[in-house]
DNA sequence: CCAATACGCTTGCATGTGCAAGCGTTATGC
DNA sequence: GCATAACGCTTGCACATGCAAGCGTATTGG
């Protein structure tokens, strides 16, 4: 007998694939950029000034710093973000999303809403949709991610 | 204003990124596997005869089917899976699952429900957690990788 | 039948990613 | 103060992955 919590781990797991699969094509063909990117900008929007350091947005998407760095610099050349110096410590490197990135974001989230829209709409009433958005958001918090 | 369902699919990402992160830690320094390699034993143990051809997999996986090709090579040095033909038709090459592979994959399994343990354990009653699991259910459902 | 097409698999190439080492900067301990 | 450690970032390398092309096999249409 598979255990309630281990099915629900591996559920969780095969749904976000799906999505992730669909909205990388979508976004690939109709914004130019990556999910990974897309996670770049959206918290960068959602952080304090609008900025984070690199090592600080390595961490909130469990990726490396050497990843982020590879990542920075083709969206610095697209305008989509910035870098920005720390005046008290030399070492930071901060990114900063753009107005252009603004706008790249905000293209892309209304393409990420349609998409989950069509996961999700007309399927479960609002108390159960909740409810199942509680669940997540509680299996991250505690996580350095909270995005939400 | 977010709608909730653009905030859900957003967490359900998240929560499966660090769940996967975690995973991927744990499989490789215990049982010298990945999240993918595991997959891949879960999803030939649950097929009919405990086989499947290399695009089949690759669908039910959202992989690309030569990323199945070269992951399939170490896998039967290991002696996790074996490659058997069809009589049939010579273009079909299943991968079968061997003893050495369902004894891996029961090891695994035990770190996986370890981990989804301390995810989900005592903190929300059955009737929540089955609802969730079922949310989740069914935003795969009429996907071809329905695993559970 | 046979030609044309579709299918399953593999391989070359390009790209994305993590790890470990290296560089420069800041913090710590004496 | 100064040596040492810690930190943030970048880079070399290895490896994983997708795409497109290629190969052999099966199916289809005439």
């Amino acid at each position: 007998m598979e255990k309630l919590y281990e099915q629900s781990a591996l559920r969780l797991l095969q749904a976000a694939d799906e999505i992730r699969a669909r909205l990388a094509g979508e976004f690939s063909a109709v914004h130019g950029i990556s999910v990974n990117e897309f996670f770049v900008l959206l918290h960068l929007q959602r952080a304090t000034k609008h900025r984070l350091p690199r090592v600080e947005l390595a961490k909130r998407m469990h990726i490396s710093a050497s990843t982020i760095t590879r990542m920075a610099a083709p969206m610095e050349k697209l305008g989509l973000i910035e870098r920005h110096t720390d005046e008290r410590d030399a070492r930071l490197a901060f990114m900063v999303i753009t107005d252009a990135g603004r706008e790249k974001l905000s293209e892309t989230r209304a393409t990420f809403a349609k998409q989950a829209g069509y996961l999700f709409d007309d399927r479960w009433d609002e108390a159960t949709l909740n409810q199942f958005s509680t669940v997540l958001h509680r299996l991250v918090s505690g996580s350095v991610s909270n995005l939400s």
